[in-house]
RNA sequence: GGAGAGGUGGCCGAGUGGUUAAAGGCAGCAGACUGUAAAUCUGCCCGCGCAAGCGUACGCUGGUUCGAAUCCAGCCCUCUCCA
């Protein structure tokens, strides 16, 4: 490992932020003697962004901790393309007010990772739809086009996934490259950047942009992508039971996102506290060096400085305390779900209003495998019409979907 | 434009007239074991219904048949090769 000599990549590398960087000493250099203008793209494909993105996020946060300037680009030309990386079809063309939409959404979320405004440091927003809904095709294809060759193209992973499974690849998609490439050659000359960056799958892109810019105008660009994080079966980290888990409240509770974080696996714990809190790395070399069922310690601090982080410490905190009250103690807590019991709902139609089941069918199957417990008591009829009590019931679906029924 | 192949449940993938709500795998949910972890084992896994049962489902639309995911026709879409 490289001794790195600036605050910036010192930081990210403790960090674990650093998968692959395309000069690491001219970077190095670089982020030692000026204020580094570096930016991540964000296609707005969805009105939140999930936890997946939170890597970047973080890394546009430790970006300007380290002193430097972050650029969210908001992918609103991009996004109209559709990244074919890591997809194995195209998806739904979004409209331009999906996309509005979409971009009004995810802006949220920066608000709370990164400080924005003029300064030399502070973070800027840029919609790449500013300058890509401008192109003019055949003006576009003489300067850019001609420095990508379609053999170097079919090469790209995101290519031949689709090759190989012999999905259709659209010319539309097959451009993406070549606009991100062009982003980052916008953003060169309007904003001065020089860094890209990404997670490990944005690596081919992100070579393409550095290219582009040193044949168009010889300037010296950088990239730096993170390591994919992935769960012990190797499966991308991010995904449960109910989809995505979003960072936008409107879609995950704090709670529900604080349950998240929860349930990190062992092995990740370390590499978690790193990237995605603030925590002194004492602390967190503390935390994760803890055995056995210890380990849970660090876990609850993990939920509720992430927790924290994007949602407030209050949020959090009310979170870890109504954990603390479900779990441990075998009460209810004031975060969990609740459902007013209608006339004559039962136990099967309250866990569907849950959302804890997809259907009643499913909530009546639940019941008969004894999954399902009313104020800590197993209840095995599935059509037991629900009374309201003066007190909120507890209603769980096995160990870890707690609601409450309320009058 | 021509010739082949193909479109099955969230995904992969069997199935070529009835015993098929459709094998198997993955993903998912639950139970056991635990630590709200992982691994493992077990059960569940279209909807409605207490149930008998009903409804929907194998690209779309029609047809043949007592009966179709399976046969026929037209259409849509994809892939491969050729022009």
């Amino acid at each position: 490992m490289t001794a790195y000599r600036s605050s910036l990549l010192k930081l990210l590398d403790e960090r674990g932020y650093i998968h692959q960087l395309t000069d690491a000493e001219g970077l190095d250099r670089l982020a030692e003697t000026e204020v580094v203008t570096g930016y991540i793209g964000f296609d707005a494909t969805a009105s939140s962004l999930h936890v997946g993105s939170l890597v970047q996020i973080m890394l546009l946060r430790r970006l300007q901790q380290a002193g430097h300037k972050p650029i969210v680009l908001m992918g609103g030309g991009t996004t109209k393309v559709g990244d074919p990386t890591g997809k194995d079809e195209a998806r739904k063309l979004l409209s331009d007010d999906d996309i509005a939409a979409n971009i009004a959404g995810i802006r949220k979320a920066f608000e709370r990772f990164l400080t924005f405004g003029d300064g030399p440091t502070d973070a800027i927003i840029v919609n790449n739809a500013e300058w890509l809904d401008r192109l003019e095709y055949i003006s576009f294809l003489r300067e850019v086009g001609r420095h990508f060759t379609i053999n170097r193209m079919l090469t790209f992973d995101s290519v031949q996934l689709r090759l190989e499974r012999e999905q259709p690849l659209t010319f539309l998609e097959f451009n993406y490259m070549i606009l991100q490439a062009y982003d980052f050659l916008e953003l060169s000359r309007r904003s001065g950047c020089r860094l890209q960056l990404g997670g490990s799958d944005q690596w081919g892109n992100i070579i393409n942009g550095i290219e582009l810019g040193r044949r168009i105008d010889g300037a010296e660009l950088f990239g730096v992508t993170t390591p994919l994080i992935t769960n012990p079966d190797g499966s991308k980290m991010g995904k449960t039971a109910r989809g995505a888990v979003w960072l936008n409240a409107d879609l995950l509770s704090p709670y529900d996102y604080w349950q998240f974080w929860r349930n990190t696996d062992d092995s990740n714990v370390g590499a978690f506290l790193r990237r995605f809190t603030d925590l002194p790395l004492d602390e967190v070399e503390r935390l994760e060096a803890l055995g056995g069922a210890k380990i849970n310690q660090a876990k609850v601090v993990l939920a509720t400085e992430a927790t924290a982080m994007l949602h407030g410490r209050d949020a959090a905190d009310s979170a870890e305390r109504t954990a603390a009250d479900t779990f441990a103690s075998g009460g209810s807590g004031e975060n969990l779900p609740t459902v007013s019991i209608g006339e004559g709902m039962t136990i099967a139609q309250a866990l569907t209003a849950l959302g804890f089941t997809a259907s009643n069918g499913e909530a009546k199957r639940k019941v008969a495998e004894g999954a399902v417990r009313l104020g800590d008591v197993i209840v095995n009829d599935p059509a037991l019409p629900l009374v309201a009590a003066a007190e909120p019931i507890k209603l769980s679906l096995g160990k870890k979907k707690h609601g409450l029924l309320i009058a």
